[in-house]
DNA sequence: CAAAATACCTACCGGTTGGTATGCTGTAGT
DNA sequence: ACTACAGCATACCAACCGGTAGGTATTTTG
């Protein structure tokens, strides 16, 4: 019998570390803290990933990276009518009202404004995430141009880079106001905003 | 000759708390670098302040609700025709291209990112400052609209909490981005949505 | 089946953290 | 000039931090 599950084991790790710097951020992310929640302890965690930084550059790109990736850059990717996509992701976003993510915030985000200026490696790494994003946006605008639905003056790029920024913006200030209605005016805002570039 | 100057002294401390804070984070702000940087000791912190929160809190009341105040509610607040003043402001922010504030990322976001989610006593006091802010912006809306310069069919104090939080955005992601001509390209899609609001 | 490698645990380490207890000193009030 | 207290320094503390050493048990490999 199975008794060792190595995978599972650092899967194991990853979710909970997850947890911990989505609550904590990472810098005050307790590795003592983490194993509380998982049975494991020191031993397991450092003979799967070097060090700290390297648990917390593992949960950027195995975690957050896919969750992201499936909550929001295939549905837009996917999209036949990029603007409606876009829309339809932020009245998804404030229906559900997540719990976790309006008051905890993007993670994505809390990494990048917590990091970024601190730590060189993981400013890189979030930002080619967040570039991807921008980029997937950025593609659903451009076909949107070509399909004749919207408008052909404006920068793809430009625009896609400040749609996810305010987006950002929003779910930030939400997590201080502590309020989902604070959070659908906003989102509110942000369609306007993409209505208005409608061909 | 005076060789005490507790006034003084407090704002050394708050100055040096500030900006350890500024780049570091709250949390992991460490007082024994405050410190170092003034030619000061633990004694005479303690001796100002109850506990690190309390000098936290202070920070926030004392260097960013001012330094907040002047650089973007009081010209807001004063200016006449409220979309050319914000739009002012945003070019302004574009160009100065502040070193510390595009790298470091705007004081009060950076402390709601970080705090609101750990302490309810710092999310309150953030909050006010952030609501000011809205406040300020919304009701220089309101008299657009009373001027007949702002559209009349918008909800002033929604759309003043979507400009500020898109700029916080703005803010947060160049630093990710650490790229000025981004956070420039950012401010121009605000400007915009400014526009767009005219009556 | 033996040997080697992997997976994990226990105990511990040096360093840093926020916080405190105590003592010295300049200075204002009388 | 004496007192009393504010203003600060020094020395120290327990708790916690990330990380390591060394052992044990379970696999995989030859």
């Amino acid at each position: 019998m199975n008794t060792r599950q190595p995978d599972q084991t650092r899967q194991t790790i990853l979710a909970a570390a997850y947890a911990e710097i989505h609550r904590q951020g990472f810098q005050a992310a307790s590795l003592a803290r983490i194993l509380a929640d998982t049975s494991l302890t020191k031993g397991a965690l450092y003979h799967h990933f070097p060090d700290k930084k390297a648990l917390g550059l593992a949960v950027v790109e195995e975690v957050i990276r896919p969750e992201l990736t499936a909550a929001m850059l295939t549905p837009v990717a996917r999209a036949e009518h990029p603007l409606r996509a876009l829309q339809a992701l932020l009245e998804a976003k404030a229906q559900t009202a997540d719990e976790a993510l309006l008051t905890l915030g993007c993670p994505l985000n809390n990494l990048m404004q917590e990091m970024s200026p601190v730590d060189e490696d993981f400013r890189r790494q979030l930002n080619r995430l967040f570039t991807d994003w921008v980029a997937v946006v950025a593609e659903a605008l451009a076909r949107g141009q070509a399909a004749g639905e919207v408008r052909r003056d404006l920068d793809a790029r430009q625009t896609a880079y400040f749609v996810v920024s305010a987006l950002e913006g929003c779910i930030g200030m939400s997590k201080n106001t502590q309020s989902p209605a604070a959070f659908r005016g906003c989102a509110l805002q942000l369609a306007g905003f993409l209505e208005g570039l409608k061909a």
